[in-house]
DNA sequence: CACTCTATATATAAGTT
DNA sequence: TAACTTATATATAGAGT
């Protein structure tokens, strides 16, 4: 029974205060699911306990998703407007970023090169050679592998005229493609790693490729 | 008076639902407001009535925005807004373009280049040679620039002996820097543009700028 | 409409199990 | 604890103004 009348006050009891706290959210989402029902309307009820605890409740045929973007989206007030304002920030960032990245792949691909002034022209032309010379190296290492390979493959069906008989898998063949385009021209080893100038490996190369 | 039992089911009376729905409402957030003050608790109501009118209470010392970004913090539901998430997958996209970038940047600095096959590798080195020389070309442009702007001083110095005293602009100055360190080395003009091999104008531009 | 009224339904505080 | 009980407070439907 609600003995005397009912202060509107805070219950100092941690107890009492938990009881009643439970029995009145279920009363007051009892409510909520009335006026949903009778009234067609969407209600959202969010709340926090004292000791912080989540309840919530949201009308049937909607979500507090829902709710909350359309309350945004009504009122005045901008609730998303701290994480919005960061995460646009972060994507300007983002963007000016990739811009920077672009521009330096241009210029080194010869473009916008008039923004440069001639130090930065002095710079990019020695980087540039300097990466061309590591590929250009690169590059031939990876040939002479393929080279390698390939007079060792030569030798083994040499040794053994039964060889080439064996199935070899798809990734094998192309090798043997290169091979096969390889002896039409050349006929020994290229050890040849000059890295000034296009080398007798960068005419093989030319051979093997085109 | 409350005359029968209450039916928990839509109001069809337009008018009926609309004063239900008003005095309900006033209902919930007395209850709301009750609660909040009882249990020490924190509450935040939002709802659309049928005709999609905004309402809602929210507990004193506190803030519906404060609210949601809380509940968005503690529940596992995704409160953000389609807007947010359309953020996101811009800024996810973001992030793999600018990744992508800074790999093909990597390669023309001559990293990263145990990644590429050996078509890659061949027309890195092709591109490398292109913007190698187009920059190449481009500063030797630059130089000449620079060296036929000194010229010229020099012959309106020469027809002009006041001319030195001039007050130039900062701009201007830097100009003269070069030209002054240029002359401590070299005294006439330099034709030389050869794009393949290092060049006189390369030895000047070290001279110029260093 | 926006109130007031009022019979009745519902909510609930505190006690009990 | 939580569920049940019950006296009382409160809410409210519908009518009246």
């Amino acid at each position: 029974m609600a003995r005397g009348k009912i202060q509107i006050k805070r219950i100092e009891n941690q107890t009492n205060r938990q009881v009643t706290y439970s029995k009145r959210r279920n009363g007051l989402f009892k409510k909520a699911h009335e006026l949903t029902v009778l009234c067609d309307a969407r209600v959202s009820i969010i709340m926090f306990s004292s000791s912080n605890k989540l309840h919530e409740f949201i009308s049937p045929n909607t979500s507090t998703k829902e709710i909350i973007d359309l309350y945004q989206t009504v009122s005045d007030v901008d609730v998303w407007s701290a994480h919005y304002e960061r995460m646009q920030e972060t994507k300007r960032k983002l963007l000016e970023t990739n811009r920077n990245l672009r521009t330096q792949i241009k210029q080194r691909l010869g473009e916008c090169l008039d923004e440069l002034d001639i130090q930065e022209l002095r710079s990019l032309e020695e980087e540039m050679e300097n990466t061309f010379k590591l590929v250009r190296e690169r590059k031939n290492k990876s040939q002479q592998d393929i080279q390698k390979n390939l007079i060792h493959e030569l030798e083994l069906r040499a040794e053994d005229p039964h060889y080439g008989l064996v199935d070899n898998g798809g990734d094998y063949d192309s090798v043997l493609g290169y091979q096969l385009r390889f002896h039409q021209n050349h006929h020994h080893n290229y050890p040849n790693h000059a890295l000034h100038s296009a080398s007798a490996s960068d005419i093989i190369t030319f051979h093997l490729l085109e």
